[in-house]
Formats: structure tokens, C-alpha cells, sequence
DNA sequence: TATTGACCTTACCCTAGGGGCAAGCTTTAA
DNA sequence: TTAAAGCTTGCCCCTAGGGTAAGGTCAATA
């Protein structure tokens, strides 16, 4: 029978900051917590499943208000997994396009990097690049 | 002899919002320019080369802080090449590595999605791996 | 000439996902 | 008993903006 857990003890088990424990409690994506006379927060197993879960799916680069659809998802024996696979299939078409964004990026610069010459001189292609009526100036 | 622009058209000109020159102004980005007598802020020609060196530069993802280096060096007719690369391959490799970091998630969380078998059950991989003690509960 | 609509000004709050600090209370261990 | 560590709330900061409000200004139209 596992005790219940003071705050700073779910963090470290949980792998979350206290700081944003109380932050996800605040903007409703937990439920409020039991506290000791003194106004401890005390957390029990299931909400340190919670905080774990959390902490999961941050790692995959989930936004708190899909975390919550997840948490709620997880929570509702009567879900559909087509639910659960609609939310992760539009997350990785999020990260499918930032992905492209930035290669798109990494491309253009890449290209301007290697026509500047680095050396003593002024003259970079990439600030030519930058400037506008590129090469007039 | 093109007249001096309002921020309205100096953001249409640029492609950057009225918002973001005043921020840009406020943050010590953009030197403070001149204003009417009503208080209007007027961009003469070599502000507005400022204000479409930003617009691009950002396109590029490089972050105020690198911008403002990157505006430095344009108008120092002393820089070095060098210099202008060593900014350029810096942020490249930042890319590079929010590149790798949305593609280590997306492999990840592919690799769920494609176990998920989205139909009218609850059980769902995407949510196991979430959950802690995974299939215990 | 008067008015109206578009534009400008500053100031404030909001986003996501945190970091950090301050002042004060509680708990625990020496 | 006392000191340290941990907890509480509240506030400010960051990036790179978006939005809105209250009020002043300018130009064209009726």
C-alpha cells in the first residue's frame, strides 16, 4: 500500500517539475489534488499514473489540450482506439509540416552557406541574400 | 525621391506586421524613427531595407537575438565573412537538431499509430505506451 | 464644413511551456 | 530547540507574436 506522495516526491517520480504539476493543475488539466492540514498537495498512486502519463506524451510532443483528449480518452473504458488513432495521426501530420518547415530552412541556408566564403573579406552571400534588390547594394 | 512611410505602409511594404515593427522597436532592435507631429512613426528608404532584412531573416528561423547580430554585421562595412557564416552554420545546426528531435518523435509515435488499430475497441497501443506499467492496468 | 472611416498611438491581456525568485509557513532531523 | 529542506502562493521573465480597447489624427466625401 503505497503511501500518498507530497509534491516534490510525485515530481521526481514522475519526472515533471513541481512547478508545472501546480502549472497543469491550474489550467485544469488535473484534477485537484487532496491536501494535508497544513495545504500539502498529496497525490495517490492513480494520480501519479497521471503525472507519468503526462510526461509520456510530452515526450512525443503532444500540446496540453491534446494531453487532456488523451487523458480523457485514457480515462473512458468505453473509448474507441479509432479515437485515440485520429488525435496521433493528426499530431504526426503536425510534426510531418514543422519537420518540412525546417528543411525547407536548413535547405535555403545550407545553400547560402556554402557560397559565403568566411574569410576576411565583407562580402557573404547570405547577408546579399538577406538584403533586398539582392546584389545591388 | 520616395516619401517617407507610415508603420502601416512600412509593414505592407515589408511583409511584417505594424505589431511586430513596434516590438522590434521597443526591443531595441530597430533604431527609434522619426515621427510626425501627431506622434506617427515615418520609415525613410534605409529602414524599410532594415525592416525586409528582418522579414527574410526570419524566414530563415533565425531568432531576434541572431537577427540583431545579423543586422550589425550588414551595416558594418568592416565585418568579416567569417563572422556572418559562423551565425549561419550555429543555426544550422540548432535546425538540425529541432530536426532531429521532431523526427525521433515521429518515429516513435509512427511506430504506435501503425500498432493502433483504430476500431470500435478501447485497446490501443498509442495509450499503452503512454500509460505507465505498461498493460498492467 | 462636418462627418465618417481608416489609420495611428499606447497599454494591457493572451497564447505554450516552462524558469526563477520572494516571503512566509511546515516538517523533519540533529 | 533550532536549522535546513520542503511546501505554499504570487509575481516577473523568456520567444514571437495575436488580439483588443480607448483615444487621437488624417483624408475624402456629403
Amino acid at each position: 500500500m503505497p503511501r500518498l506522495l507530497t509534491i516534490g516526491e510525485a515530481a521526481a517520480a514522475s519526472g515533471l517539475s513541481a512547478k508545472m504539476i501546480r502549472n497543469y493543475e491550474q489550467s485544469g488539466l488535473l484534477q485537484k489534488p487532496a491536501r494535508t492540514d497544513a495545504g500539502y498537495r498529496l497525490y495517490n498512486q492513480q494520480q501519479l499514473q497521471q503525472l507519468k502519463f503526462i510526461q509520456q506524451a510530452r515526450k512525443l510532443g503532444f500540446s496540453l489540450s491534446e494531453i487532456g483528449s488523451l487523458l480523457q480518452l485514457w480515462q473512458n473504458p468505453e473509448r474507441e482506439s479509432r479515437a485515440v488513432k485520429q488525435l496521433a495521426e493528426q499530431h504526426l501530420a503536425d510534426i510531418a509540416e514543422k519537420i518540412a518547415e525546417l528543411q525547407h530552412m536548413q535547405q535555403l541556408l545550407q545553400q547560402l552557406a556554402d557560397s559565403c566564403n568566411a574569410d576576411s573579406s565583407p562580402d557573404c552571400a547570405i547577408l546579399a541574400a538577406l538584403a533586398p534588390q539582392a546584389g545591388t547594394k
